[in-house]
DNA sequence: TTTTATCTATACCGTTCGGTATATTACGGG
DNA sequence: CCCGTAATATACCGAACGGTATAGATAAAA
């Protein structure tokens, strides 16, 4: 693994368990073994470094997800498909969804918000284009997407947020489950 | 208003926009119009200044919900008044209820995590207790409370997270809505 | 072999951090 | 009127903050 890599996994490790703000630059070189001068030549800055590690591990997010969240003409495993991903995920990068939940509710004039936004963007925009091509085939979903991706996004983080604390197993039957639970709001 | 009162209004709005590791204590005096040892004065610390705050808010809190958070023989009118006293919550505290969600979601051994945890636990406990007495009427909700509490919570977390950025109103339509999905998840 | 670009360490920068020693003010009770 | 306590300010502490100037190492290219 190149120290790039190592830099960046021990980052995240730590921002995940103690938050970006509470971590020093110090504690970041000393973790990964290496002197600050090394850092600020790969990253120039820490929020450099927060940025870099988004970036990978939001890029390996839309690469996990991306092929499920195509409209099929099926909404229920469409969103189904979409749901197993997000579990997928963030269990398989602990640290980096719990990351990413803390930088998004983090304080609205955060460098962290500022961090994470574009991929929250992203990832509502990707709901959002589901329904709105689902509400094609149903006339009712018309003009609620954005609300549909947030609350969807919003269960499922629920979920995973659960899951995250050990109080709760994400296998198939709970997906079906909640995405049923979800769609049962839509259509009553 | 006493200095006390001030100096923690300042103090909330200031860690609810910027985080709590993100605001230095020098930021906060100046914002108050005071010194530095009036501060250590009152609090004695930057962390008993958190604690303090978190006190007189999640105070106001159960105060708002406690009424209605008993069990009265109707699990839904009771889930629709506790649902209904958290968004009524929320939207008078918009500042809290944002920190609060940000300390909720921070690092595992992050020092705003110890701060809420508390707090966090007596709303598991108070709607744990809702569920427990329902599921002597309701046979099939036995054994589920732990469960039952923090999907619901989530629930509505969702939903005020939401209102919070101004995409949703939080009207008693919605609540009904809210509460009948969660409900129509647990019979199915 | 010399050159050039990449990578890394030592040692340091000014600023801000959370916190405090000391002194002064304000004020109610004896 | 003096005394004690609560409240506030000035000025400062050592440590940690994010960041950098400089130079030595390394290795591929010329």
């Amino acid at each position: 693994m190149d120290n790039k890599t190592h830099i960046l996994n021990c980052a995240l490790t730590l921002f995940a368990n103690k938050g970006y703000d509470a971590v020093g630059v110090q504690e970041i070189v000393d973790t990964a073994g290496i002197t600050k001068p090394t850092l600020y030549h790969y990253f120039g800055s820490k929020r450099g470094l927060l940025d870099a590690l988004v970036a990978r591990e939001s890029t390996s997010l839309f690469t996990a997800i991306g092929s499920s969240a195509v409209y099929n003409g099926n909404i229920l495993m469409c969103l189904r498909g979409v749901a197993s991903g997000y579990f997928k995920f963030a269990l398989n990068n602990k640290e980096y969804y719990r990351l990413q939940l803390a930088m998004w509710f983090s304080g609205k004039n955060s460098e962290t918000l500022e961090a994470i936004f574009p991929s929250l963007e992203q990832q509502h925009r990707m709901l959002e284009e589901i329904f709105i091509k689902a509400s094609i085939d149903h006339g009712n979903m018309k003009g609620r997407h954005k609300l549909y991706s947030a609350t969807f996004l919003g269960t499922i983080n629920t979920y995973i947020g659960l899951a995250l604390n050990s109080d709760l197993v994400l296998d198939d039957q709970l997906i079906y489950k909640a995405v049923h639970q979800f769609m049962h709001g839509i259509f009553s």
